[in-house]
DNA sequence: AGTTTTTGTCGACACGCGTCGACAAGTGGT
DNA sequence: ACCACTTGTCGACGCGTGTCGACAAAAACT
């Protein structure tokens, strides 16, 4: 491959003209530019990105990383990494994924120190998370996608949970429901947590009542999680579901015991990535988790950050927006 | 940040010594290579990767490649991700996802060529595809998950898709089917189309009628199939299914009819992720992809190639197994 | 005892780039 | 005509590593 060297002899310059040439760093006379950059296409010159990183420079790099742990990557992970990607390359940078358990730290520490990345997009944070504490200390530039339990002034982008619930709930309440139920799980995370509590105090505000139905989040505990809601509360008439793959499953019950959807039971979910929303018959009406977005905005967030420009919004919550589909309508008169 | 000169100094050696204690490139006195560890351990000393890889060095780092393009990075990429990361990672290398257009291509040559990425795995390899012969031309190593239509020499894993589709239609031969019909796109791709001709042919050799279904892999699709089947064919008592989102809408439609599943008809999944088993109910019984195994094969390739270890297993297919579930029994007596 | 081979260590250099200081030539103000 | 400043270019150096050749000391042979 053709080095600076050969560029600039080709040129009829020095290497240095031909570094500021291309950085723009310094001003370079119209004309040797252009003799430059000819040199450079003709001899299909591309900078060796290990030099430049090693010199100092930037390497315009983002490193998303994605917990490789017990599940391997979740599948809404894909749409935020989607939109970060989008973002970064918007911006001329590059996003590199890296599936690593938290025991691998110190490499992407290395690598961050080398140079090869610029900054670092965290995934799936726990309310407490190490990951955070380490890329702190070790002053490597970075955004969560979630937040831990006190985020302080760390940049995030997350999701706005009393928002979005609040949207659908109310959504259900002009539908005339009054009598809901919930599909949740019983884990101690922070989307649960906090969409549970924030539901729970939508419901009050608009007089309804809320059973909780426990699940965990696949086809088969939905299924009797509906099954349960059947034969205990058949009065309610529209349920609200964290849980996509449940809910799938509860569907699946629904249709099985004859019961309706939507004529007899709204279903509204509130945690679905889009690739899951078009899986159910009939499709899913959802306040939209806005995962694109939120990607997009931890990119530009990062960007921003390493590039020294101010940004007053990096913290960013996003509620998201109803999208009505076909599980959603008028509250029957089952009772 | 430690460096070699300041670990060298500390262990009372010079730098290269500390360089060999550390590769074992060549023979150091056991004693002095303690000394050496003990001052790398002190100062937490890693190696800047960036110096190691511009000085012609080894980078043990990997490339995925995923297609960002319209839908972004497929839900089956996952599976093949966590296969390739665990086996990189097994043999002490890093595997980073890029999402990356065709147009990029150069970007990758860049990387490859500082001595960042050692080597390249690709997915979504299409019939013909560009990439293959930029990485090929470049000479930079590389592994298909997927073939090209005519792969030659080059190294790939992929499915053994007539072997997944003999195992499938043997199954349904053997509880009895003989009229079945499946689930398929119009698309020109390799999946689609080397499995369609595989059934015509298993099915023919048990002598079972097979009517195609057209269908986009959506659920609204599949459920369409469905009523299709119910009205034009009602003798048939199985299906098989290449498309997995498409198969949920399918039983969706079943549901709604009252057709029992596998009671009154029998399906059997030839191409759905492990993400997606669980989502129907009954859980679908498949000849599993296995995608896991196809990524841990692809990096276990890749590396071979690298480190110029001879394999000569570099073109690897794999059937998958069968894993009956919920939706197959024996043939209806429907006819 | 003399000769060859092996073992262990060191110094020097190259990798290709970013960037700093120097400097000639040009510009504008008095 | 003088100075101060800007513009455009160059040479030199440093980034931290891998690795080659040199060489002293030790070991293994005649």
């Amino acid at each position: 491959m053709a080095t600076r060297a050969e560029v600039a002899k080709l040129a009829g310059v020095s290497a240095s003209t031909v570094s500021y040439a291309l950085s723009g760093d310094r001003s370079i006379k119209e004309e040797t530019r252009k003799r430059v950059l000819k040199a450079v296409a003709q001899l299909n010159y591309r900078p060796n990105f290990a030099a430049g990183a090693l010199a100092g420079g930037k390497s315009k790099t983002l490193a998303l990383l994605a917990p490789s742990g017990e599940f391997g990557i979740a599948l809404i992970a894909l749409e935020y990494i989607n939109g970060a990607a989008a973002a970064a390359r918007e911006r001329g940078y590059h996003l590199v994924i890296w599936p690593s358990q938290e025991s691998e730290m110190s490499e992407i520490h290395t690598f961050a120190e080398s140079g090869m990345i610029s900054g670092v997009i965290l995934m799936e944070i726990k309310l407490k998370d190490d990951r955070v504490k380490y890329l702190h200390k070790a002053k490597v530039p970075f955004t969560m996608i979630g937040r831990t339990e006190k985020p302080e002034s760390f940049a995030y982008v997350d999701r706005d949970f009393a928002g979005a619930t609040e949207i659908g709930i109310k959504y259900l309440a002009d539908l005339g429901h009054q009598k809901i139920a919930y599909l949740t799980t019983d884990r101690e995370v922070g989307v649960d947590t906090r969409f549970s509590s924030a539901l729970v105090e939508s419901a009050k505000k608009y007089k309804m009542t809320a059973k909780k139905l426990s699940v965990v989040n696949e086809a088969s505990s939905g299924r009797e999680a509906f099954i349960h809601l059947h034969e205990k509360f058949p009065d309610v008439t529209a349920v609200v579901s964290l849980n996509d793959i449940a809910t799938l499953g509860f569907i699946s019950g629904a249709n099985e015991y004859g019961i309706s959807i939507p004529k007899d039971l709204s279903i509204i979910a509130l945690d679905t990535p889009a690739n899951h929303i078009e899986m159910s018959w009939p499709p899913l009406t959802t306040v939209d988790l806005p995962a694109f977005e939120l990607g997009e905005a931890a990119s530009n967030i990062l960007i921003d950050q390493i590039e020294g420009k101010e940004n007053n919004r990096s913290q960013v919550l996003l509620a998201g927006s109803l999208v009505t589909r076909g599980t959603t309508a008028k509250a029957s008169k089952r009772a």
